[in-house]
DNA sequence: GATGGGGCTTCCCACGATGGGAAGGTCAAG
DNA sequence: CTTGACCTTCCCATCGTGGGAAGCCCCATC
């Protein structure tokens, strides 16, 4: 199978696909006579792995832990669960200074009448740091 | 004021300064004899609110129409409360979309018992797709 | 007046993950 | 054999930020 029938099955394009393989996320692809990249269904099984970590947002160094305990057998299930929750915490990080700052919009934007007046507190907050 | 003072009072670094200054968020500082920067207390205040700006996590492309909107005394509080709803849903969608995968991955920790064995739905779904 | 240290300048590079595109080789169908 | 789709490598751009080098400038201290 070559690139784009690898990128097509496993939801990964190929310039991705040739990414992983250049930051060492997967193993240099066998080559074909005439230097195509040439892959099995072990690879696709990989790239989907890489692919759904991906969407979970997972960084690709967080995932080069993940690959490195899933082809582990001998890994506990203890280190793949700290990785997660690590990432859960960054998660909930992340979620807890949007909703920080959604709140100051939220705010600011009730008290800005939005009208044809030029008055806005909006204005004056990132003016000034401080409402008013 | 050269670039350093106008830092440490704007708490934006020299460095995004001379950036902003690329990008057109700021105009051309007057220089001094030698090709300093030198900057007064406007360009200090217009920097505290492009850092404010950042900090409520604008974008430099939105920050610039904030400025617009900010210099331009017959604006009306209606085109300054659009572009801060608009961030405020796009604030809304990136909460929604880490909660979503925060919600995935804290079903897949809490089925991960998280001891000596190998057994691990974390990463069974990161294999499959799906639990099991 | 010389010297030294710190500040300023511009320019280049790096990050992380991704896409775009050019130039050139290859393969398969017609 | 031609054509079009696919592959290769290489470079560039994104976005906002920091690091660092080479070279000039300013001020204080000796």
């Amino acid at each position: 199978m070559n690139i784009g029938a690898a990128a097509a099955r496993s939801g990964v394009s190929a310039k991705m696909i040739r990414y992983y393989e250049s930051v060492g996320l997967i193993g240099a692809a066998s080559r074909s006579q005439a230097g195509y990249r040439i892959y099995g269904d072990a690879d696709i099984h990989r790239l989907r792995f890489i692919r759904r970590a991906r969407d979970l947002g997972f960084s690709v160094e967080k995932i080069t832990a993940l690959l490195g305990l899933w082809s582990d057998k001998g890994r506990s299930s203890a280190s793949v669960k700290s990785l997660a929750l690590a990432h859960i915490d960054e998660i909930r990080r992340q979620i807890g200074e949007l909703q920080s700052v959604l709140a100051t919009l939220e705010d600011l934007a009730q008290h800005c009448h939005g009208d044809n007046r030029p008055d806005c507190p909006i204005l004056d907050d990132l003016s000034h740091g401080r409402p008013q």
